[in-house]
DNA sequence: AGAGAACCGTACCGTACGGTACGGAGAATG
DNA sequence: CATTCTCCGTACCGTACGGTACGGTTCTCT
């Protein structure tokens, strides 16, 4: 009984493939990752290939779905926090977002979706937004909550201060590196722009007495 | 006497070429711009192309320099200004930002460097930086360094500084243009959203009296 | 053990690209 | 008019890719 994997379960010998998919693509850009190259690569058959993902989009989208699956959602606190919490877990997130954006895998994911991007469909962009940003996005989104909730920053649009965040977090550093430039954090350490953006985020929005510069 | 162009010189006909390239670039991307489809559409033969521009990658390179020669400076005043004019010039700047990422020949372009960032040489990349980035930057750190010398804001990076402005306006529409996206600036305009960023921007680095909250 | 499926390795096909070669048309020069 | 130069249009070549077909091997299930 070949228990008819329901819609996209793959087994651990398709996952392999897969792995050495992403090799491929980190180690040479996507006109690295041929058919026959990949095939040769992970000791299967062309055949093989082209009956697990039907073809080579199929193949690409798997091997987004399959990066996405294992970066799995920062964890969420329901109630209340305290105010030293609530920074650490902050500065938490902005560490884990450069980790995330500066990794190899993540990078070659994102060059090979915006080079498909002008191509008609657009089917990769939207995928690698929704499987990979959604968690991101929601995780702060409930951390940004929870720090309002908890009274220690204070914002109408939520939306907009996520990005705010992100924006002082990330900076153009993401997009450098996709282009292939090296040390975009300066000499500066991964912490430290992690932290020095939090620092810059509360001085945004954190609630002071008689205050409202964070209210813009 | 063919006048020997000294090293770059572009006759117009060699320019109308590199805006047909241009344009195909934007309408399909990277593999729609084929040396025969480029003949074709430009009515030339692919002959005077290599002849020309060498190979294809000297094609993208002179079709990034032409775009690049197309974006002019933005224009620098030296002396002290007013708060109000500083805080104009600030918002020109961010919309003049906004404006060029957004452009469809800016995108197709940076599409392209970054789908070869990957291979060896990474000619393009470090390309479209140097062109067309450093003239933007060099822009805003003069005018941030006349907004300091003219005692509207303070800082002790200036890189930093900059890098943080950046972050502000630009979040992480740039990327999100790349993958494809549209609306991202989500209904806002972009004079909005570029004043919204100013405003943040002041909130971080303006002087105030006894108040420290820029200094980070 | 035997049947059947899954799979590997290889060969194969059609296509499309980058790059080159060639014939001919027009323009300038003498 | 003869010469030369630039350029267009087309044809051509080698290569490499996406996708398919097939023989042989291993594994699984009964």
């Amino acid at each position: 009984m070949p228990e008819r994997q329901s819609r996209e379960e793959l087994t651990p010998r398709q996952r392999d493939v897969l792995e050495r998919a992403l090799e491929l693509l980190v180690a040479g850009g996507e006109k690295a990752l041929t058919t026959s190259g990949l095939a040769r690569a992970a000791n299967c058959s062309k055949e093989s290939l082209y009956k697990w993902f039907g073809d080579r989009d199929g193949l690409l989208a798997a091997m987004i779905a399959h990066q996405a699956s294992k970066v799995r959602g920062f964890t969420d606190t329901g109630g209340t926090m305290r105010r030293d919490v609530f920074e650490t877990h902050l500065r938490g997130f902005a560490e884990d977002l450069l980790r995330v954006l500066s990794g190899e895998v993540s990078l070659a994911l994102n060059r090979l979706a915006i080079g498909q991007a002008s191509r008609e469909g657009n089917r990769l962009g939207a995928l690698l937004v929704e499987q990979g940003r959604r968690r991101i996005d929601q995780a702060a989104t409930r951390l940004l909550e929870a720090g309002k909730r908890s009274g220690h920053i204070h914002y109408d649009d939520l939306d907009d201060t996520y990005r705010t965040l992100y924006g002082l977090i990330v900076r153009d550093m993401h997009v450098r590196m996709l282009l292939g430039e090296k040390g975009v954090f300066g000499g500066r350490s991964l912490e430290a722009q992690a932290a020095h953006a939090i620092r810059q985020f509360f001085a945004l929005y954190e609630v002071r007495e008689k205050e409202t510069a964070g209210r813009l």
